[in-house]
DNA sequence: GTATGAATAT
DNA sequence: TATATTCATA
């Protein structure tokens, strides 16, 4: 307990020490694996378990309250509970791990996708600047850029959305509680009639029209977004907020939102 | 051969 | 119901 070294006297110097390091959207996220689980499992390699955002995100809480109390006896009952929670929730889905890896060392255990509303936001924003000819399963996936999302995910996913758009511009307004959908307002391009050059409605948006006969590649609009599946500051640079935000960006509010969400699931 | 989308399965 | 998987076909 000598002399001590507070945190707090260097917090206005990150920034510039910070300079010229990858932002967060070029390095590996935390939760990603180094290897393969296949390429582990060939090697004999025990698996890394997977991190949730959640783990991730306490992870990181415990590193910085680690750092800043440094002295303090915090940082133990913060590993302990870390440990404890994240044991708790690894412990069946390792266990599937093995299982299945003993019986067929190839197939990769997806988790079910949960269509959070942010994730489901993503969606409609690419498919909207996509335009829905466009609007196919691979050139959404590539757009949303989530890691983890498949082509079947999305596929299954716009399924549900195109039923959706045709019963709501159909039958009455509002029918059935899609909670999800109704999350996100059906941006004015995919109203059924895309031809409406000239004087598009006011479509909240200032920027106005959106040329998109583009392919893919040029998009401006979707931000690399992190993956929902580890902790990673937060959603769109530049749209929901500013992005020096990182206080409230701890836990478990986070996870919470924007998260994969763990279904255990029976083997077939 | 891949990608799509409707149908079907879980 | 929500998501995954299958399957015909483009």
């Amino acid at each position: 307990m000598g002399e001590e070294v507070r945190f707090s006297d260097y917090d206005d110097r990150v920034p510039e020490w910070e300079l010229g390091l990858p932002t967060s959207d070029e390095l590996p996220p935390l939760s990603q694996p180094l290897i393969t689980p296949e390429l582990a499992s060939a090697f004999s390699i025990s698996p890394e378990p997977y991190r949730t955002a959640g783990d991730v995100a306490r992870a990181s809480e415990i590193t910085f309250s680690g750092l800043r109390g440094q002295y303090s006896s915090k940082l133990v009952n913060n590993y302990n509970s870390f440990d404890n929670s994240r044991s708790a929730e690894f412990d069946v889905e390792e266990i599937d791990a093995d299982r299945n890896d003993s019986r067929k060392a190839e197939t990769i255990k997806r988790q079910r996708l949960v269509w959070t509303p942010q994730l489901h936001k993503r969606f409609v924003d690419v498919v909207a600047h996509l335009g829905i000819k466009n609007a196919v399963p691979k050139t959404i996936m590539q757009l949303m850029n989530v890691e983890g999302l498949t082509r079947e995910n999305v596929a299954s996913h716009l399924q549900k959305y195109r039923l959706y758009l045709k019963r709501m511009q159909g039958g009455g307004a509002s029918e059935a509680n899609d909670h999800l959908f109704e999350s996100t307002p059906v941006p004015p391009s995919l109203k059924e009639s895309s031809v409406r050059s000239g004087s598009g409605s006011g479509s909240g948006n200032v920027s106005g029209h959106v040329p998109m006969h583009y392919g893919a590649q040029m998009v401006p609009m979707p931000m690399p977004m992190p993956l929902p599946v580890y902790g990673q500051m937060s959603g769109y640079p530049g749209f929901e907020y500013g992005m020096m935000q990182q206080k409230d960006w701890s836990g478990n509010k986070f996870d919470a939102v924007n998260s994969y969400q763990r279904i255990p699931q029976c083997d077939k």
